[in-house]
DNA sequence: AGCATCACCTGGCTGC
DNA sequence: TGCAGCCAGGTGATGC
């Protein structure tokens, strides 16, 4: 599932081939993919303006155009954006829903099995240019840092699992279930605490959590899972579930102390944990 | 207000 | 081997 680490490797594959290219054509066939506003007018708006730049925040990616406008993409579950530079040796793979004819004659594709995934065009924007929508998002490990303090202050008066708050995109912007689960065991914390009765020392060690697997996560380009079949902008995998120290790995020894890791349900959503040598 | 639950989807896997 | 049923999970809506 593309979260903070995939969903950057992805922007940075666009930073590398947007910049500077036209819009000659956009094409939505799916139906799903644009629904917050009709498909006939994302394409009105977008068609013939050029791309500045691909910004990120969070898991969402804004695609700056030359009138001030964003297209923000969303990939949620399964979605996936594809550059072809010469389409005509590449057909339409299953599940295309959008295609950006670029004036180089490349395109971008947008292909999402499960249909979760969005796109919009949006002119309401902040100072900096994203969508104004992103104020609701929480600090962004990379692009904000995330201090131990700050942390503390989004997690005070939480009664909710920790889980469950490091994956509310309003607490902190970019974590999924998978990152989730692997902060709260390098943290030596479990995810079903309650966050009211963390202490300060556990929250330091959460924020410093986040901010090194997730940058580590980027260097190494995302995880690419059996089943999601994550894939870069250019087709590639990622490398980093080989660093995977309990995602998926339940009845497996933890590599940290031996104990057989778990699967436990937070939220109705799957949680891998080791209660070994996280309390 | 904050928290829990559900709906949205389809491919892949499990178990009979 | 075939197939029914389960599971994956980000987000927004809904209900309490």
């Amino acid at each position: 599932m593309p979260e903070l680490p995939e969903v950057e490797t992805v922007r940075r594959g666009l930073e590398a081939v947007l910049p500077g290219r036209r819009v000659e054509r956009l094409s939505v066939t799916g139906r799903r993919a644009v629904r917050r506003q009709p498909a006939a007018e994302l394409r009105r708006r977008v068609t013939g303006r050029s791309f500045v730049r691909a910004d990120r925040r969070g898991k969402y990616l804004a695609l700056v155009l030359d009138d001030g406008q964003v297209v923000v993409v969303h990939l949620r579950m399964s979605g996936q954006l594809l550059y072809v530079p010469e389409p005509a040796g590449l057909p339409l793979q299953p599940h295309t829903h959008v295609v950006v004819r670029l004036d180089d004659g490349s395109e971008l594709r947008f292909v999402d099995p499960r249909t979760f995934g969005e796109w919009f065009v949006t002119g309401e924007v902040r100072r900096d240019g994203l969508p104004a929508e992103f104020d609701r998002l929480g600090p962004d490990p990379l692009c904000d840092g995330l201090s131990a303090a700050r942390l503390a202050q989004r997690l005070a008066r939480r009664r909710s699992p920790l889980k469950a708050a490091l994956t509310d995109q309003a607490v902190v912007a970019g974590i999924g279930s998978l990152y989730a689960d692997e902060i709260c065991h390098a943290a030596g914390v479990l995810p079903s605490r309650p966050c009211e009765s963390l202490t300060g020392a556990e929250v330091a060690a959460l924020a410093g959590a986040t901010r090194r697997i997730l940058r580590r996560a980027v260097e190494m380009r995302g995880s690419s899972l059996r089943d999601a079949r994550y894939r870069d902008l250019m087709g590639e995998l990622g490398g980093y579930q080989a660093r995977h120290r309990v995602y998926g790995r339940a009845g497996t020894p933890c590599p940290r102390c031996g104990a057989t890791l778990r699967r436990v349900i937070i939220g109705a959503r799957s949680a891998y944990c080791c209660t070994g040598c996280q309390h």
